[in-house]
RNA sequence: GCAGCCUUAGCUCAGUUGGUUAGAGCGCCGGUUUGUGGAGCCGGAGGUCCUUGGUUCGAACCCAAGAGGCUGUACCA
């Protein structure tokens, strides 16, 4: 037809990557999840509060140095006022600012969770995405490690309210206070050498301890035979970061022990050292297992704001995809205390710590392992008389006025594409009224489930076409009380 | 951003040394005499072989550039 060359509309139908689409299981475990963090956070005592997706780019305070245009990490766009605003990255930024607002009037210290969206310019991956949710929990005002210790060990309740079992998570606790020392002791003056060397730190659960011997010498070579440029050190200080990072022990006293020797006697690593401690006890006084809460010198995270102890949950346990690739999920969530963050824009500095869970990536852990469970879809009446739809309708009806969830079938295909529809929506079970059923004055009623069991004894097609496999016939009147039977025996 | 690999139907892949209307399996859609989901039977839809340019009588196949994807790495407030 066409001489001009169109675009087929196949074509137009993309998503652009890292913005998932997400489907009634995906949506219910998102929620679910939620539902559950935010209520350990209230339980805790902290109160709701909800911000705008967007906050004017200088309050997020992401610019590049000399560029008057915001970070390529996050998505922009200019007021018609020509004001940069910014897609919140995360849910502290939007706080700070709304606490720095309304310090006068909020309770001190301001305790509050927030749940939502946060969006990235980042590349994506498996449990990576663009767009993302975040759980979080901040108290604002509050300057002493118990105040962390509080958030970590709330931290690990709302893991396990998440859905993650015992020895599935951990909570890895540090200080960037030791971070500092370690970098003094190795004499990493340059801001860009101490940055590689963190950084190094950090990716010891990936690369192992020579990856990241590697990585604080003269670089790294990946597989692909990309080189990635080390910090430099020479073998005296690449021993003694990495003593330091392995000074890791199965519980918190034991490492705090360890990390006494490996980290020398300056002031900061004292002060390091003395924060970790009063973590512990106050941990102790919370409750918090062991097996729950470690301190692990590896952990860095973000490198801006923290600004004293930093924490990290992470799943342990694998996750395995569909076609039996192990998946690297890593962190499912994060936090820290970050002092100077309300300073920016009261002037005055307001000290504050916090933790993040993130909802997505946790629920895509949870999805690509396969644990996610299938939901039930409604009961569906078929329609048996194309001509006629009045009997389905009615009993849809019917149904639902007792708040059982049901539809009828609405489109205009036979019998075996209604089967189908039926099992692809995950009914619990449909119900079938013809002439035949009509004259009786009953219901003939088809449990899926029950059905699906059965059948898995049938060898041959016919066979299993004639036994009707969780298949009966009640009386009209009991229709309603025979259907919640089902339903309650499929909880 | 950098590096490696990849691109033929919804998916997984065949496609002979370059040779007429490009195939399979699975999946999908429908039918199978009121009226039955999985694995029966019958039928059907679906592809400018990523794009553009070149070589050639002739290109899914050869060459070049580009785009997109995957993986690693960097970055990740």
């Amino acid at each position: 037809m066409g001489k001009t060359k169109q675009p087929k509309p196949i074509d137009l139908a993309r998503k652009p990557r890292g913005f998932p689409d997400k489907r009634e299981n995906l949506i219910h475990a998102e929620q679910d999840m939620i539902e559950k963090i935010t209520g350990v956070y209230r339980r805790w005592g902290f109160e709701g509060l909800e911000t705008g997706a967007f906050e004017y780019a200088d309050a997020l305070g992401k610019f590049l140095p000399d560029d008057d245009r915001p970070n390529a990490g996050v998505f922009a766009l200019q007021d018609d006022d020509e004001q940069w605003m910014s897609l919140r990255y995360d849910l502290t930024a939007p706080l700070a600012r709304f606490a720095a607002e309304n310090w006068q009037t909020l309770p001190k210290p301001f305790r509050r969770y927030a749940a939502g969206p946060v969006w990235r310019n980042e590349k994506p991956g498996p449990g990576r995405f663009r767009e993302f949710l975040q759980c979080d929990a901040d108290t604002v005002g509050a300057a002493g490690a118990h105040a962390d210790a509080e958030m970590i060990a709330m931290a690990a309740e709302a893991m396990r309210a998440a859905g993650a079992a015992n020895g599935e998570f951990t909570i890895r606790v540090n200080t960037r206070r030791l971070l500092n020392a370690v970098l003094e002791t190795v004499g990493a003056s340059e801001d860009s050498t101490r940055l590689t060397i963190l950084r190094a730190l950090d990716k010891l659960d990936k690369f192992g301890v020579s990856g990241v011997a590697d990585l604080l010498g003269a670089g790294r070579m990946d597989e692909s035979g990309d080189f990635t440029k080390g910090a430099g050190l020479d073998a005296a200080g690449v021993k003694q970061v990495l003593a330091f990072a392995e000074a890791g022990r199965s519980t918190r006293s034991e490492t705090l022990e360890a990390l006494g020797q490996a980290v020398g006697t300056g002031e900061e690593a004292a002060a390091g050292l003395a924060e970790l401690d009063a973590i512990a006890r106050g941990l102790e006084a919370l409750g918090a297992p062991e097996s729950d809460v470690t301190i692990d010198p590896s952990v860095v995270r973000g490198l801006e704001y923290y600004t004293g102890p930093v924490f990290e949950a992470e799943l342990l346990k694998e996750t395995v995809d569909e076609d039996g690739n192990t998946v690297r999920i890593g962190s499912v969530g994060g936090g820290g205390r970050y002092d100077d963050l309300v300073a920016r824009f009261t002037g005055e500095k307001i000290p504050a710590t916090g933790f993040s869970v993130g909802v997505s990536r946790l629920a895509a852990a949870f999805s690509i392992s396969g644990v996610i469970g299938e939901l039930n879809g409604p009961v569906v009446v078929l329609n048996m008389d194309r001509e006629d739809p009045s009997e389905a309708l009615k009993l849809a009806t019917e149904l639902r006025s007792t708040g059982i969830r049901a539809e009828a079938y609405m489109g205009s295909s036979g019998m075996r594409p209604q089967m189908k529809y039926a099992d692809r929506r995950g009914a619990p079970a449909v119900i079938m009224v013809g002439s035949d059923e009509l004259e009786k004055g009953v219901v003939t009623i088809k449990d899926l489930k029950e059905g699906a069991r059965q059948a898995a004894a049938i060898a041959s097609n016919e066979e299993y076409r004639e036994a009707r496999p969780g298949q009966f016939e009640a009386p009209r009147a009991d229709m309603i009380a025979r259907i919640q039977a089902i339903l309650e025996a499929d909880q």
